[in-house]
DNA sequence: GACTGGCACTCACGTAAGGTGAGTGCCAAA
DNA sequence: TTTGGCACTCACCTTACGTGAGTGCCAGTC
């Protein structure tokens, strides 16, 4: 079928492209592909396919390379997600098992994620507002300051100081400490406010000003999207990627730098289940034009509490860090799972 | 006198080429500074310097080019340490001074070095070996799991998990708090494991095993080397000079993505006081031989906690970086000493 | 002895010219 | 609809050559 070969002409322009680098001609691709027809016939499918906007020449005489609408068309109809290799699993989970804590995890597996995929690798730590509060301390630090700790069932620790206008005694911040504990201990933060609600009216006159200021800056901390970590790894990665595209790498780097880019690269990502990708322009981010961001999310129990993933060029290969993603996505929360 | 012109041409060189990046010729140094002789002066002078091994030329009827040798001279005898303007004083002191907490500062630092250097910074956070203990928490995460938190009197918040054997109540855990709190608060942590020595067995019977998988737990967060911690940035600049020698981005970054490797530039400063340069192969790193890296502490009170400095090409503008890490490095003190 | 002007020499770099080949579009025939 | 043939395009490589900044050396001057 003509409509068939077309795509299949696609699929192998873009595997093509993706393992060489280098525009593909119609002569190459029938040689490395048995399509069963002559060099003519596919020059005639590579015009239509040019004419639909999936691919497109550098310059005239030269092969064609695949536009972003052609990868787009190429990841959803013609690629699948290639499954890790059971070797590739074992070293995952067993990476990520000797994990110690949650910072711990979080480093190993951008590391692990960058060094699979040979990308730059990006890390979200377990969201706040997703998690359940498992303990909440309160630590006096100077006569008006207070340190509050913050242990989520995700096992992250946030700590907020929080100054006082009078200071406070230890057996004020005992009864306060119990207080919040009933409060709040084990909702889910992100509701955490309606318990909160009329806190600091309950307790005792002497304590409403710091409680209140207490939770004002509990609540700052479980709903602030700023709160939101993301580590990163593998930049080195672009280097090698940035020999044929040197302009381009600086302005990937200067994205990366910015807690906020990250944060939407990884946030946005669709509700589909699975793994989310953006091609090229279909990219939020200014600076990032040129390259595609796969994202998965990962969970705790089944609740989703935040996004992993890679960046790299848009010339990647998609079925293999599509797989790779989904596959440290899935064993990040099985871990979180575990304790 | 004619050792002095010596000197005056390399700073002259070091000077030109640090600005345009272009190996300098007898002719252009005389036109651009004034040396009060002819060009073939200076061109014998210039066969001097390189015999001594202070430039270089890359090939055969190219101007010069300083050698690491020349650029350590250069820093060692003819520059200067160029102060900051009062603008650029005072911006530092505004961003600094709106930090929140300690992690906060660290960030800012990091950013503000890595622009107005417009280089790669390194910043440490604040050794614990180094610091004191305000407070230990310990708190139960599950029975048999208790999470040490440890506040120093820098600001810096480390948790730790310590499993236990057999399950504890809250009871046992309140003791030993108070035990521990005796024990070590105020303690130089460096020293804290005199305090610590006989601690398990001063407890009673029965918190001996919890009270010593603690103390372990406890000694290892304070004195392993690895808990320190390098926060970086501005990596995107290497992509910046980088257009020159797009082959040795690279090893770079990679070698700045290892925190030991991190540990090692910012640690073995030298002793001496102010500001620490280490040029090309001086360099202790694979991989960074043909970068510089300068270095300062800062202290809380008089006592030095940790490094920060920046990493860049070895033909970076010396004075203005020296200038700009040092007084960074005062700014980070002075807002450590405030809290 | 230090400095200078002159001079021949070197060699990276930019430009121009020509050759090569991969790749294309088009067309007529199967 | 497919295919072989063919003229055409154009990036890329190689070679050649001129240019000029820069050098080292040397003889002459202060």
């Amino acid at each position: 079928m003509l409509e068939d070969r077309r795509l299949a002409v696609l699929r192998a322009i873009v595997e093509d492209y993706v393992s060489t680098h280098e525009p593909v001609g119609s002569k190459a691709l029938v040689e490395r592909h048995s399509l069963g027809v002559s060099p003519a016939t596919i020059r005639n499918d590579m015009a239509a396919l040019e004419d639909e906007g999936y691919i497109a020449q550098p310059h005239t005489s030269a092969g064609r390379v695949p536009t972003d609408l052609g990868y787009r068309l190429f990841v959803d109809r013609l690629s699948g997600v290639k499954p890790l290799s059971p070797a590739e699993r074992r070293a995952i989970h067993e990476f990520l098992d000797s994990a110690v804590d949650l910072d711990d995890v979080m480093i190993r597996t951008v590391r692990l994620l960058a060094q699979i995929t040979r990308q730059v690798a990006l890390v979200q730590y377990p969201s706040l507002t997703q998690s359940t509060i498992r303990h909440i301390e309160l630590i006096s630090v100077s006569p008006t300051r207070v340190m509050m700790v913050l242990i989520s069932n995700t096992g992250r620790v946030e700590q907020r100081v929080v100054e006082c206008i009078a200071p406070v005694d230890e057996a004020a911040l005992a009864d306060l400490r119990a207080r919040l504990l009933t409060a709040v201990a084990g909702e889910p933060s992100g509701q955490a406010g309606d318990g909160l609600a009329g806190f600091a009216e309950s307790c005792p006159a002497d304590l409403r000003p710091l409680a209140s200021a207490i939770v004002a800056t509990l609540l700052d901390a479980m709903t602030e999207r700023v709160d939101e970590r993301v580590v990163l790894g593998g930049t080195a990665h672009l280097a090698r990627y940035g020999e044929a595209f040197p302009l381009a790498i600086q302005p990937v780097l200067e994205a990366l730098e910015e807690q906020v880019v990250l944060l939407r690269l990884l946030g946005e990502a669709t509700m589909s289940t699975g793994v989310t990708v953006r091609i090229g322009h279909e990219n939020p981010v200014e600076g990032l034009e040129s390259t595609s961001v796969i994202t998965a999310r990962y969970s705790r129990g089944n609740k989703t509490v935040a996004s992993l993933g890679v960046v790299g060029p848009t010339h990647m290969d998609y079925p293999g860090t599509m797989g790779a993603v989904h596959a440290v996505a899935q064993y990040v929360s099985r871990i979180l799972d575990e304790q």
